[in-house]
DNA sequence: TATTGTTATACTCTATAACTATA
DNA sequence: TATAGTTATAGAGTATAACAATA
């Protein structure tokens, strides 16, 4: 009844190859569970940073995300235009641009982040809570591994 | 000693965050590894299932690999130019255009497989051989779950 | 001088639709 | 009518360089 499985060559012994489909599954994934919000993985991401720390600069968020400033920019001039994200100035560097999620944006982040984790439920089907943190804490650990690497 | 972790607020508990983080760190890795050979991940990939199934048809390596037809077309094209496919038709089925690897193509795959292994090696320390099977057993395990979903 | 943000731009990756030739 | 490949094109996502304002 199990059809043969494909024959990839040596590819299907690289971790490399099985991280790229598997994210690029999940964020097939994240796709269909925001559809229509107008939303993707990356301002996903920003909105979560920013409500988590209030009146952060701009390029503190990028930082964090790796993402480049000059990206930063059309990304935050997107959600500002999309009235979720407000933009400040830090009077203690007025070199400083500060962001914080208006009203509309918590509420679109608390709207994403539940339909995203009823998603993330269904493709984690089959692991517990303590075999997913364990997962992630492993990606963790593969992730400086790379960076650290000259 | 260790710096305070960042805040990412929820996004810090999606799995999706940290497979896109690390398959992004795993990317530039291989971008390293094989720097001045002109591969990319998904052209290296393509190299390898025509490596182990030579005379495979182009559809059925785009199929395997979740390479649309379309860009099927300018890979191959670009493979082809740079000597390391060639292209024959398949006499039972007119359409259809077969691939195999040349000498050039086999030694490219070889010569950057071994430069790949080293980074994943470095990538991927702390694991054994176990359990990065294991890793890679969840990661197929993941994308099934998402690629069956509605 | 160095840093924050900005502008402009280019390059890669991926997706879609319309076409052709064969089945 | 359906399938294999092709062409053209458009949209993300990401990367780099040059510049202005501020430190």
């Amino acid at each position: 009844m199990n059809e043969a499985r494909d024959n990839l060559g040596p590819l299907d012994r690289l971790a490399g190859y099985h991280f790229r489909r598997t994210s690029s599954a999940m964020r097939k994934d994240f796709e269909k569970a925001v559809d229509g919000l107008g939303i993707s993985q990356v301002s996903f991401a920003v909105l979560s940073v920013i409500s988590a720390n209030p009146g952060i600069r701009q390029g503190e968020v990028g930082r964090m995300l790796d993402i480049q400033r000059a990206n930063m920019v059309t990304m935050i001039g997107d959600l500002t235009k999309s009235e979720l994200v407000t933009r400040g100035r830090d009077e203690s560097d007025r070199r400083a641009v500060t962001l914080s999620l208006t009203p509309r944006g918590q509420d679109q982040l608390a709207a994403s982040l539940a339909r995203i984790q009823a998603r993330e439920a269904k493709a984690l089907e089959g692991l517990d809570e303590k075999q997913v943190a364990a997962l992630i804490a492993t990606l963790n650990a593969i992730r400086r591994n790379c960076e650290n690497a000259d």
